[in-house]
DNA sequence: TCTAACCTGATC
DNA sequence: GATCAGGTTAGA
């Protein structure tokens, strides 16, 4: 469910609501949900207290000093959330931590993808899953990206959602990110040109911060710690738009399925090769308008 | 590089 | 009842 922009707006609405705050222990765990480092287990929590809180591609990480580190990855449907102890929890709430002042963090997950780790700053170094991570693509070269993208072999919208090749990207912001830049997510990655590359990266940049500052997008499942719902979706282009109107051109958007994932594109705007494309210049005034 | 698998819930 | 879902990964 949630990418780099829902990632994000977590990560700032907690670091508001727990930097400089104790943790009183773990409440509640699920054992395939919350595993540990060497020597680490869940009397580790107490005592300790938020330091910082910090975002690697779609990964949540929380600084509890010490050098010990809490990583989160909500995958599908994880949602991190703080509540009054008195609180009833939410249905599939799999990790509770006791906060202090009657207050605790909630972890709730009904597909139960979602994982966290206790780790010591040493170990989450050697983490191959942090390891395998590229670039973030709000920092991105252009020349790197280029040269990431061109030993690829595969689609481009298969290349841009390996986290290997840029990490944050899912589904959703792929297909917009492709949808503003004008290129077909079937497109060999490998034989991205200069121009082309150059549009990707600009598209990039620009629904990734008009996403950030929405507070994300809620499809379905999507919370923000506050309960609040993302407001981006109002801005998708052609995600979830299959049968609607391009807001570019006004041709149909269309549903494919590329790397066994739902796709949505704009054929007339996103040629597979190119040829005459409509104006689409001003996709940029579309993206920020409400709908 | 693709598919199946991990889980559950919502929707067709 | 079957299919699909915003992620990742083991295995073919």
């Amino acid at each position: 469910m949630p990418e780099l922009p829902e990632v994000e707006q977590v990560a700032r609405e907690l670091r508001e609501v727990l930097v400089g705050r104790r943790l009183d222990g773990l409440l509640h765990a699920h054992p395939d949900v919350l595993r540990y480092g060497v020597g680490l287990g869940p009397a580790s929590f107490a005592g300790r207290s938020f330091a910082g809180i910090g975002r690697r591609g779609k990964l949540l990480l929380f600084d509890l000093g010490d050098r010990l580190v809490l990583t989160v990855h909500l995958r599908m449907t994880g949602r991190l959330s703080v509540e009054p102890s008195a609180a009833e929890r939410p249905a599939h709430c799999h990790l509770v931590w006791a906060l202090g002042d009657d207050e605790e963090l909630r972890f709730s997950d009904a597909r139960r993808f979602g994982r966290a780790q206790l780790l010591r700053r040493a170990e989450l170094e050697a983490d191959t899953f942090l390891r395998r991570l590229g670039p973030e693509p709000l920092d991105v070269e252009l020349a790197d990206m280029r040269q990431r993208l061109r030993r690829r072999r595969g689609t481009l919208k298969g290349a841009l959602l390996d986290q290997s090749l840029v990490a944050g990207l899912g589904n959703i912001y792929v297909d917009e990110i492709l949808h503003v830049a004008r290129l077909h997510p079937r497109l060999v990655a490998a034989t991205l040109r200069e121009d082309e590359a150059v549009r990707l990266r600009e598209a990039m940049r620009q629904i990734l911060e008009a996403a950030i500052a929405a507070g994300g997008s809620t499809i379905r499942n999507y919370r923000r710690p506050s309960g609040e719902l993302g407001g981006f979706q109002a801005s998708h282009q052609v995600f979830g738009r299959a049968g609607e109107a391009c807001r570019g051109c006004g041709g149909p958007v269309v549903k494919i399925v590329v790397v066994g994932r739902g796709t949505y594109l704009c054929p007339a705007c996103q040629p597979k090769r190119r040829r005459k494309i409509p104006s689409m210049r001003r996709v940029r005034a579309s993206a920020g308008k409400r709908t």
